[in-house]
DNA sequence: TGCCAGGCGGGGT
DNA sequence: ACCCCGCATGGC
């Protein structure tokens, strides 16, 4: 699909630490970022929104793509100010990391960035029982070979997004199969039947019922979608590497000390500890090497490599 | 080759 | 409540 260049914003973020740049790399392929520009569709009200933005004196500049021919600027303003999370007030969050044995360290003004609980749930389950490699690999497969294409006018690079579900149902399992998925795909055909059938709220409400969806799939997908951290979202790697720190009983930790904040306190430790396999980033606990590296594929390097 | 990885559900105790 | 296993697939 085509996207026609519509309109020119300018945003200003409410929280004063956003960081646009860590923003836009952390876990995006090649399309949606290069370094400068970030780009990405955005659905809503069944409109398809093509977005390009970078950084420039302090303000986030957007050019906004659309085939609709009247858009509301303050609705499209609000979607990407909510995709991107500029105001999101996460203070709260950051007194919490100062007194965490891993976070201790980190970087202020990352923002998970949302979306529509369909693309959630595909990341959600890939990364179950895989490797961070072997999880954004399957991603990546399935949007490369059965995405949904965009091209917005003027610019050469190909936005992917998922297949929509419809095309999952039609097309059947195999399409997963041939990303890698395994296993893991009738759980996401399921979501995708439920998607089509009943809708987002009857999906959201429904989700733990799903077989093939248990707490951190769930509280994954709650955390992209809607940006609701208040679910744990604890596997084997977030419990070895508090146990590492000396915490001895993780899902009570959590619970207790980040609150509000546990889905996004696992995420940022991905982000920290560059989402390295279990034993190696025991390693770097161990070492105190509490910071990203930058090097190698980690999940704010993955767009020079996918 | 064989094993394991950012889960999950089912069946055992 | 726990413990334990199989599960598709890719990476090493």
């Amino acid at each position: 699909m085509r996207l026609k260049r519509r309109m020119r914003i300018e945003i200003e973020p409410l929280d004063k630490k956003f960081n646009f740049k860590l923003t836009a790399a952390a876990y995006s392929f090649s399309w949606n970022y290069d370094g400068k520009h970030y780009r990405t569709i955005i659905k809503y009200s069944d409109r398809n929104i093509g977005v390009v933005a970078w950084e420039e004196n302090h303000k986030i500049i957007v050019e906004v793509y659309s085939n609709e021919n009247y858009l509301s600027k303050e609705d499209v303003e609000h979607e990407i100010r909510n995709h991107l999370g500029t105001d999101e007030n996460l203070e709260e969050f950051y007194k919490l990391c100062r007194g965490d044995p891993l976070l201790k360290d980190v970087i202020e003004g990352i923002h998970s960035r949302k979306v529509d609980i369909w693309y959630a749930s595909i990341i959600a389950v890939a990364q179950q029982n895989a490797s961070f490699r072997q999880g954004w690999k399957m991603i990546w497969n399935l949007l490369s070979r059965y995405g949904e294409r965009f091209l917005l006018e003027g610019l050469e690079v190909e936005l992917k997004y998922p297949p929509n579900p419809r095309l999952i149902l039609e097309r059947g399992e195999q399409v997963l199969k041939d990303s890698g998925y395994g296993y893991r795909s009738r759980t996401l055909m399921e979501i995708a039947k439920i998607l089509i059938e009943n809708g987002e709220d009857f999906l959201k409400k429904n989700l733990t019922k799903i077989r093939g969806v248990g707490k951190y799939t769930y509280g994954l997908i709650m955390m992209l979608a809607y940006r609701d951290y208040t679910n744990p979202v604890i596997d084997r790697w977030v419990k070895g590497l508090y146990e590492t720190v000396g915490v001895t009983n993780v899902e009570e930790y959590y619970r207790k000390y980040w609150g509000r904040y546990q889905a996004l306190a696992t995420w940022m430790l991905t982000i920290m500890l560059d989402a390295a396999p279990l034993s190696k980033a025991i390693e770097r606990v161990r070492r105190g090497d509490l910071k990203p590296s930058f090097s190698g594929i980690t999940p704010l390097t993955l767009w020079r490599y996918y």
